[in-house]
DNA sequence: TAATTATTTGCAACACCGTTGCATTAATTA
DNA sequence: TAATTAATGCAACGGTGTTGCAAATAATTA
């Protein structure tokens, strides 16, 4: 397993790795409020500042549905400093609720005369394969 | 032109209509900051509640983009209480900023076996039809 | 390894966002 | 027009996210 902090030029402090160990750990997105529930403690400023740094850096990327607080989850392509690339959707369950980065085969693309097209974010909602099932 | 206050069963005072005036003016998505902008006076507190109601009552639908604030626009289809209905994307432009429902003519559908797909909902970055022309 | 330098952390303080209870005012209904 | 129902404005509060600065820690160099 890689070092990302490392791989990033990020100093490798005991907070930077307890929070990316998080990340890690889960195999979906996750609010902060869940970070903070698996941090025995620490100070809110520096966990702020290490999410920063670390989308900033493209360790995690930012996951923003209406109504909901921000999500985050690890980039699981080559993202980079400030350019985040995604060939998944992100999709939320109205069951259980989770949040999570899925990949599909056929990433459609759209039409759009006149318009040129940068980046495209996929957001959907449903049941997820364990609710579904 | 109907009656949207009316028509969703909402009193009309005021307030309400001017805000609901402030939206149907501009053609593309406004975050509360333009809107504060262009009311002369108002209370925050009732602004919030103005916004929150018209969003519940499927008048504006919600955009969040990561990195950005909120935006609110005017629903195009017919939306209803709780369930907004979107067969259009969400364009914002990098060069201008200007953040936009824009509506496609084939909107695309995805295969995600196991899964069951509720909602689906585009967000797309580049460059818009003013500012690519 | 020890000394130096660069970076991160934690504190204090602050501005902004969004909500709630409650009394007052306005809109709807009868 | 009177009675009823709903919206508004005030006060107050908790949560979010940021900044300046000093102390602590990590990386670099000798
Ligand atoms: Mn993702
Ligand atoms: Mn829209
Ligand atoms: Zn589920
Ligand atoms: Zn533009």
């Amino acid at each position: 397993m890689r070092n990302l902090l490392k791989d990033k030029k990020l100093s490798e402090t005991p907070f930077r790795k307890e929070v990316l160990a998080i990340f890690t750990k889960y195999n979906n997105a996750i609010p902060l409020s869940i970070v903070e529930k698996d941090l025995k403690e620490y100070n809110r400023i520096t966990l702020y500042r290490t999410i920063k740094v670390f989308v900033e850096k493209g360790i995690i990327h930012e996951i923003s549905l209406s109504g909901e607080e921000s999500n985050y989850a690890i980039c699981q392509e080559e993202c980079d400093i400030g350019s985040h690339q995604h060939q998944h959707i992100h999709f939320k369950c109205n069951m259980c609720g989770t949040i999570s980065c899925v990949k599909i085969n056929k990433f459609p693309t759209i039409q759009l005369p006149e318009y040129k097209i940068d980046q495209l974010e996929i957001q959907v909602t449903g049941l997820c394969k364990k609710c579904n099932a």
